[in-house]
DNA sequence: CCAATCTCAGAAGAACTGAAATGG
DNA sequence: CCCATTTCAGTTATTCTGAGATTG
């Protein structure tokens, strides 16, 4: 009997995840914060509500979240040119400054996650669970049992 | 700039537990339950303060959980022979029921999770999952830094 | 006295569900 | 009317910190 990749998923997440709190408490940012402002980085103008499909929470999780970085000033939001109710985000000045910081903060355990694995070891494990995440993916889930993902035709 | 593993790890981990929790759900057990639960399996005899240092959590926050399952009847603590303040848990016959039935409810989840890969792929990502997960215990930053992991000699 | 374990109590972070308002 | 997005409100899961008791 193997373990469960899900397991140990689990169980490295949560070694990562008190140590990404205890590196982030000092900058006044949480975790959670810190993951939607990496994300807004590289996908600026994303709307909350597909935020949180990417991040699998539900869209008032993210929405919560958002409002906070809003606040805060990392983040502004403007409506879509089509569709006011829309909101898209992007990073300010301050909150990639804010980001900047988070980044230096937490390299040194990135580093030490990483710290047995060869290079192609790490770029091996990237690309698996790229895939991994793609194939919990709602729109994986359909395809795979033949329907249509959303939308009626 | 490439994607950060340790936001990979933990947007597969959120993908999971979702999944995770809506599978368990009817059963009446929680995620972090199953779990501890899986670990007692295969590692009888532990303490709650065991268990937590290799799951990452408080020795509170385990213990928490671990009073539960022996609530529930799916564990039964004995004090360890030599220091009666150490409750050693292992599972009990209705324990291993319900830690089979998990099994079975989760087993699609976990499929679906490793979809996309050969299974070379799998076995990689199991064996690079223990090394991140051994890198990151404080025994392995306390032998990185070149102290002692515990006990003043 | 010290170290480890367990327990109790209170608080915080992060997610959920349900319901309402808005825009296309 | 339908659908997606955002927001408000209440709730649940999980974990944390702090303090105290016990055992060796």
């Amino acid at each position: 009997m193997t373990v469960r990749v899900s397991y140990l998923i689990k169980r490295v997440e949560r070694g990562l995840r008190t140590e990404l709190d205890a590196a982030l408490k000092p900058l006044g940012v949480t975790t959670t914060e810190y993951t939607a402002l990496s994300v807004l980085a590289r996908r600026s103008g994303l709307s909350s509500a597909q935020l949180a499909r990417r991040s699998f929470v539900s869209d008032q999780a993210m929405n919560q979240t958002v409002v906070v970085l809003e606040r805060n000033g990392w983040i502004e939001r403007s409506p879509d040119p089509h569709h006011a109710r829309i909101l898209r985000a992007r990073l300010t000045r301050s909150g990639r400054a804010i980001l900047a910081a988070c980044d230096r903060a937490t390299a040194p355990i990135e580093r030490r996650l990483l710290d047995g694995l060869s290079s192609e070891d790490t770029e091996r494990l990237r690309k698996i669970l790229e895939i991994c995440a793609a194939s919990l993916s709602p729109q994986a889930e359909a395809r795979e049992s033949g329907a249509p993902a959303r939308s009626t035709p």
